[in-house]
DNA sequence: TTTT
DNA sequence: TTTT
């Protein structure tokens, strides 16, 4: 009946962006979250990697503006979906599905090891560091995410999803408005 | 480096209590919760059923009284664990680690199989309807928990995690506190 | 950037509906939620009284399903909005802008005293007890909320918002979507 | 019963931090969080300003590491409180009594107005820009603050709430834990 | 001014 | 299979 996340991590790789059948784009990126305590042994794990599914508008603008370690905010809801692999056995997946995703860090580090970050509040520059996007049952217009600072990416020439091994089966029937 | 989740769902099956070597009561439930669309088909899939975890004295209010069917709403983080299975392959687990549950639903249900709900406002029982327990790095003391209406059970005669096929391998080390 | 909430919690009356101007429906109640501890003192304040907003289909639902004493989820934001008193002071109100509210108790107890509550998953009845209402930017179709076990009351015979002495300042110019 | 609050934005001003008279800590802070939507007019009020406050080990992180302008993440629950003002009208604030604060942007800026960002991967040296701190039950140990880049700044020169005009009214009563 |  |  209520079903919201809400996470803060750093991307593990690029996003990947691909179009169902009916044309519909989604994209796909894993969150590492770093847990707030450390486990009992010592370099153990400590961080969750929690895969993000976006649709639509909003995949678009995660795929034009988020990159590989960036630290990102995702609002969404688990979906656990499931499907039979090639050995007949029921395999679960968790993934979270968003609806508003905000960049943390802006990302334009073309001329410089140092990343800008976000402008402050009161700054004379006019320059919204941090982009955000927003995503739902409207589902169609951008919000925000032209205001980052990052240079958009073509995805043109990119195959997205190109077979990395892990059974893609996301379609339609998997959108979630 | 955030990470938070807040469900409300029914219980799937009464919760499974059982003790980690060292002693600590771990148990764990799967809440259904409602999907907020009605998927393309007809009566498709609308519901996602969510893995908790609960730890220490958590575990034991919730074991002793949440059922099957309860209404009950669940705070915590997200956490991806994974472990090999006995065909060498890693396999991944995606549960809530639950810090905070509150019963919807009080459960005495004197007389039928129909649960009565929560909150007996208006009658004359001066029952507070709806138990709730905290938990966390406090793990220490119960909150709440006891001002359920519900009969707590004795679990030491049931058989925690009885072997239903899902592999069990949680331990002391997945301590999340 | 990022403003969610999430609280469960009683109505301490029963709703308030009215419309704009512009005839949108705007519909207002206050929850009480309880505190997770008990201050210091003994008999002291152990709840906080939280102003809820909802708009459109949503406010027309709440309105209708929603009463006195009633355990509900609700989803949404924090808004501070601001306006001059009549001694041109200025007075700060915060309230909770939801976009997503349940009803987690239904409500029907026209004969007899006991709540009911909502049908467990498994139960033969086929009556989802818990009705719920979402809103946003899709404000249009009802979703669930007629789900719900109670009856709808017909607000036209209420004055809303006949004057309880709160000012009442909200325009079309906090639409929040 | 449930309340939770998950907030980013940014500091309007540097913290204050005070003592009460049983010498517990306590910092507060205004967040500046942009609304999802540009409201009606034009470049009419489009943030809210959203008052946190936070107690002990995590009062003090917040004051050693928080800065006017930075980004960053707030976790808390929803507090109204109220007093009597001089003129015998009973006044009700609302704020976000944190309980969990992540720094998202270091703050070592070292020649110059503009904020530089987080989480300086890449450049050279070695700063995990993302500090954070947690509090709550525990409210003992700092846990990670430490691991902000940023310089801590000593507080005893500062007269803590140096009237600004705004009554102040914390008390030990207040505490939340 | 508050709910159970 | 992972980020900083």
């Amino acid at each position: 009946m209520l079903n919201r996340v809400i996470l803060i991590g750093r991307l593990t790789k690029d996003p990947e962006m691909r179009y169902t059948p009916a044309g519909v784009a989604v994209t796909q990126f894993t969150l590492a979250v770093d847990r707030p305590f450390t486990s009992g042994g010592q370099n153990e794990r400590e961080a969750d990697f929690i895969p993000i599914v976006t649709w639509r508008q909003l995949a678009e603008t995660c795929a034009n503006y988020l990159r590989k370690g960036r630290l990102t905010a995702v609002e969404g809801r688990i979906q656990v979906r499931n499907y039979e692999n090639n050995e007949g056995k029921r395999v679960y997946v968790t993934e979270i599905i968003a609806d508003n995703v905000r960049f943390l860090e802006s990302g334009n580090r073309e001329n410089g090891p140092r990343d800008e970050g976000a402008a402050s509040y009161g700054s004379g520059n006019g320059n919204y560091g941090g982009g955000n996007s927003q995503g739902g049952t409207s589902g169609g217009n951008p919000q925000g995410g032209g205001r980052s600072g990052g240079t958009p990416r073509n995805n043109n020439s990119r195959d997205p999803f190109s077979d990395d091994g892990r059974p893609i089966d996301i379609s339609e029937d998997d959108l979630p408005f």
